[in-house]
DNA sequence: AAAATGAGTATATAAACTTTACGGATAAAG
DNA sequence: CTTTATCCGTAAAGTTTATATACTCATTTT
């Protein structure tokens, strides 16, 4: 048991790993916090904390007067990688979920919220056929409610799925559907019940709109003052005024919807639509074309 | 050591958690997928499937011809919760981030894909440094590129940050604004430096329309057939024909552009925008008072 | 000054895990 | 139809990790 190359084991990683997140972020850990998150005793804890100050000797210390550790001003992430955007997201993914407010009290310090999507959550026996589907590369019978007028009534089609997109409201199977013969979305929410698997699977390499991109080319909306320009530029980390942003092209019309580029001219403040299409004609050619 | 009343140590029932999210979303699971993901020995793994098997037998059994452990019809969830849309976001959150393809080719057996948001992130330092000033109940100066005209250069004000907001497209902080003297959202990824912690706070509490809570009463766009009305009735989840949804007065003006609560009449079909405001003069008229 | 809190350390013991080794079942390959 | 490879399972010996218990120290609160 040479001391000097040694893996540590996969639980004490985690550990010191979350130390490292709280010193970074929740600005400060505690023996007590490890004891509540892993259920380890107090001793371990100690050992943990006294591993950390031995591997990241610049990252920690300790204030005797309030009790805790604290990230120090050197402080090199060794364990986490630091995302801002990711912490947010997982701030408030975390926030409610641990309602039971187990003696954390400076867990709930601060509030991040979402905006609410009141929308039908999938249904798990769905997705697992649909799941069991794809890998199996075979066709499946779905009983879908289609907003279109032709069928009002939910309808068994049979479909071969191969991927699932979200167009940032909900998540949708892309599928070759066999009554239309065409690879289709189908919204998993309308999804209310699977039936009789089937081999007859699809190749998805042939589903072209889905594997090719189609390179959209964003800038600011000319409407806007040039100030106002140079913001949103900076806002989408544009390069000499433009962004080019690779798209599915079985994803143009969500992403049409979602940057609100088809309103850009219907509208009276620039503000609401900040960002316009500059090669449009090729963009409408190619949605048309997606979407048909 | 009495083995009737045992809690397994935290290790332990990580791995016999990942063991049933295998079997109940991934299509099954090997030893080989353990020793990976966890980094334990053979044995170990070979350990952790018999008490997995013990634990819950009639969720599982092995297929000697496809050597791998399957799922069985009986199963009954005991250690994860099933979530269909939390799993479809954790698999694209985790597909392209193992991009090593450390030997788990299965992994990536299925193509999910999200909306690609081309918008800067949020600068780590500055996030912290907000985090901070929230934890102290402190206030903070940001030098902050606004959109306003009467500000076209990046400025250093003053603000004291209580929450942090989402519109679905990028993070705000919601704090009180020196400069204004009221409440404001301010775009996190537009705070270009931070400097200057002081001490005076302020209370969330006063941040009424952050507290406060308007109930955005949503039914079906009456352009759309009776049939398509009943659908869309189904995607909200309606009752009798309308849904509450409780929205911070602060994420109002989100809330409305998100749904395209504002385009209804604008628009030719009605797909386009499928649900519409029902208390819509006290929806504006929380809105124009919320955003002053 | 006393009590409470949180950190640190030491010891003995228990649990978890590794290493090494070997045997059995199945599918693919020669 | 044997050989090879692969996957599972199990056993024994040894190491690492963790617990329980007990005690000390520094700081804040009462």
């Amino acid at each position: 048991m040479v001391n000097e190359v040694y893996k540590l084991r996969w639980g004490i990683e985690r550990r010191l790993e979350f130390i490292e997140f709280r010193l970074f972020w929740e600005g400060g850990v505690n023996r007590s916090d490890i004891v509540n998150e892993f259920g380890v005793s107090v001793p371990q804890a100690s050992k943990d904390l006294a591993l950390y100050q031995e591997h990241a000797p610049g990252n920690i210390h300790y204030d005797r007067s309030r009790k805790r550790y604290f990230s120090q001003d050197s402080f090199q992430p060794k364990y986490i990688n630091p995302d801002a955007d990711g912490y947010l997201e997982w701030k408030t993914a975390n926030t409610f979920s641990d309602n039971n407010f187990t003696g954390r009290k400076d867990m709930a310090f601060f509030c991040t919220d979402k905006l609410p999507t009141p929308l039908r959550s999938i249904d798990v026996k769905v997705l697992r056929a649909l799941l069991e589907c794809v890998r199996e590369k075979q066709s499946i019978e779905i009983l879908y409610q289609s907003m279109n007028s032709t069928r009002p009534e939910p309808e068994w089609r049979r479909i071969s799925p191969h991927a699932f997109g979200n167009d940032d409201l909900r998540w949708h199977t892309r599928a070759f559907c066999h009554i239309d013969r065409k690879f289709k979305d189908f919204i998993l929410s309308r999804c209310l019940d699977t039936r009789s698997f089937d081999v007859t699977g699809i190749d998805a390499a042939d589903d072209k709109y889905w594997m090719e991109y189609f390179s959209v080319i964003l800038c600011p909306n000319p409407r806007l003052s040039i100030r106002q320009q140079d913001v949103i530029a900076q806002d989408f980390s544009m390069e000499k005024g433009v962004a080019v942003v690779p798209v599915r092209r079985a994803m143009l019309y969500y992403f049409n919807k979602r940057l609100r580029l088809d309103l850009a001219d219907n509208i009276d403040d620039p503000r609401e639509a900040p960002v316009i299409v500059k090669n449009r004609s090729a963009f409408d050619a190619a949605l048309s074309e997606a979407t048909h």
